[in-house]
DNA sequence: ATTGCTTATCGCAAATTTACGATTGGCTTT
DNA sequence: AAAGCCAATCGTAAATTTGCGATAAGCAAT
């Protein structure tokens, strides 16, 4: 990317803020939180049928989400159940909320 | 990209606030948003000046923020005055809000 | 008409994102 | 030990993003 000038450092909460951001800029990975807050709960096999996706596609989005902090894996062999991480949807809500006022 | 499958269609407020989220995915463009919540309106020069970042590089990111909607400029001669786009902005929040619930 | 100031746009390079198919890995059950 | 399921990861390709310097464009004042 070519930084010439000195890395930015930016405010602790402005860096989390747009992390959420990224997390939410996809329309697909909107949709996956969408389900999840309706089902609570669901399996990455059920988003493939959900979605006309590939399996791996799906499952990079949900890795996505799961970077960002908004959802967590729960084993559940031979499946895996990912949940809403409430308390970290909390702050990216809290944060959100203060940042439009 | 590769699409093989037919093009997704999601509802029209998942891909609106996906186009948001985009625009808010970057923290300078967190940081400029924040400062014209403080200052109310401000020129491009006053941000090259407030972020170590290449005049084009701001240029750009306030292309993406306009893109969104999020903001709008003024020609105030020779400067262009930046302000948020207020119908937009609440539109935004209000999506943020019923998100996250 | 020329100069000066401010901002946008162009051209480029590097990094990241999005998508796919194919393969691997993990865990159960047989 | 082998077979079966499900999800993650790998490898690849194309598109997009981010950054810079250099150049162009718009308008005011000289």
């Amino acid at each position: 990317m070519k930084r010439t000038i000195e890395t930015i450092t930016y405010q602790q909460n402005t860096k989390v803020l747009a992390t959420f951001a990224k997390a939410l800029a996809h329309p697909t990975r909107i949709a996956i939180l969408k389900h999840l807050e309706n089902q609570s709960c669901c399996f990455t096999g059920d988003l493939v049928n959900v979605f006309p996706l590939a399996q791996s596609t799906i499952s990079q989005h949900l890795k996505e989400l799961k970077k960002a902090g908004l959802i967590q894996g729960e084993l559940k062999p031979p499946k895996i159940k990912y949940c809403i991480n409430t308390e970290n949807w909390e702050k990216a809500k809290s944060l959100f909320q203060q940042f439009f006022d």
